[in-house]
DNA sequence: TCCTGAGCTTGACCCGAATCAACCCTTTCC
DNA sequence: GGAAAGGGTTGATTCGGGTCAAGCTCAGGA
């Protein structure tokens, strides 16, 4: 080994302990020793996504699984149209496709860089190595593909038994800190409302006819990308309104 | 150990080579060697569930996993109207509820036998400790759970970029033996179609009205719970149409 | 400053499908 | 045989929400 071979292990570890330390803030690793993290990362790259480009497409053989390090993820389905559905967008800390890793067929959908975005891959072979001797691991994301069960199994109910105004009364809820208090919240919108409306499960006039009923009812006041809900009680109960009897 | 002892072991016995047998024959554990099927076997309940009644609900701490053996399981979501969304309906050699073993939250849905069935119990404590001991076992299971994750976002496609003409070709085309043939094919519905329209997220009215527009198009013949498929590839070409440009 | 374009809003229109209601088959059980 | 009941079919009506089109606002560039 030469010197800028020592120069570059240097740089190496140094990669590496940056990556260690991204994977121990991501809630799939809570609780996972710092040896066995040290190997994850040792099969872990870091992966720039410039914004609207594609991390990988529907039907690619997986490369591994990816988990968001900064900026946020659109996986989502196309049909032949081209319309997209958007399954979830995942953010900082969030995994995914962790599905692709015990089978053969490939991804199942899209994903697409929201904005500009830093993502691990966490490369399938050696995962799948780490998970034979680690079964404490492959518990571990288990339950993580459980948790997107969940949000799929949430996504739709929401789509067929729920319709806009119930939606986005829900998400406004769901980032109100207290939904039960009457004290304006303020809610700053995480991105264009067009890709929220996508969110959503709609298309961006629905999304402003729906925002616009809530501001007629005095429920929320609208200022660019600042939304105040003004009472979260109040919303919060024409949620329970249209869910309930 | 008294003689009715005796003759007790020997029933039990003869159950778990039931079960086992029928651990055998279903998809997730294919594969499996026989010493840890009887592990399997050891940590599983039959469960015979009638028609109409549930097997868990939405929330309830989980038990365990489940596998159809006879009849077939109804896995959906109700809202507060008590209007219902099938999530799926799983048959014979299929398991369910996988995602409910590493995590504490409940089960995610309903579960109720849409007719006379049996079920395997694959209890919880149980099989994490065997996960923990076989990873393989535990990679076979996130397979499968991945397979589920695959269903899901294909019914979430299907609900949202596809209208109810489309899904009935999907279904129809799905259960030809060749779908590019033109020779007829006669196919017998599972269930009352009212299931049926459910299952496809839409009502027995529609499903009937979309019925008779393929009758009255002669792609097919309706008789009963018979349904003819008078010339597959046909279908297949309205599917793609509805798909495609 | 004005121009231009992207994103947002609002109105008009239309379509798919859910709902309501009536009716028609089968079964099945007195 | 007749009555009751559960499914299935068909028609009329309604409604949510997607699409198209026009106008608005705001920010950046010449």
């Amino acid at each position: 080994m030469t010197n800028s071979g020592r120069v570059t292990t240097t740089l190496a570890e140094l990669k590496q302990i940056g990556i260690v330390n991204a994977l121990r803030s991501c809630q799939i690793f809570t609780g996972i020793s710092s040896p066995e993290l040290s190997a994850i990362g040792a099969i872990t790259v870091i992966k720039p996504v410039a914004k609207g480009s594609y991390l990988f497409r529907e039907g690619e053989p997986s490369r591994g699984f990816y988990i968001v390090q900064t900026g946020s993820i659109n996986v989502h389905r196309v049909n032949g149209a081209g319309k997209e559905q958007v399954i979830h967008i995942f953010r900082a800390g969030e995994s995914f496709a962790e599905g692709t890793l015990a089978t053969e067929a490939g991804y199942p959908a899209d994903a697409r860089a929201v904005e500009e975005s830093q993502v691990l891959l966490v490369e399938k072979a050696g995962i799948l190595a780490l998970l034979r001797r680690q079964p404490e691991l492959a518990l571990r994301m288990l339950g993580s593909m459980s948790a997107h069960l969940r949000i799929l199994v949430g996504q739709l109910e929401d789509l067929t038994l729920k319709d806009v105004e119930t939606r986005l009364a829900n998400w406004l809820v769901k980032r109100c800190p207290n939904p039960a208090g009457d004290k304006p919240v303020k809610i700053q919108l995480p991105m264009a409302k067009r890709v929220l409306a996508a969110e959503l499960g709609t298309v961006s006039e629905t999304f402003s006819r729906t925002l616009a009923k809530f501001r007629e009812q005095g429920l929320i006041q609208v200022k660019g990308k600042t939304v105040t809900v003004l009472c979260p009680v109040k919303l919060t109960a024409l949620l329970r309104k249209n869910l309930g009897e």
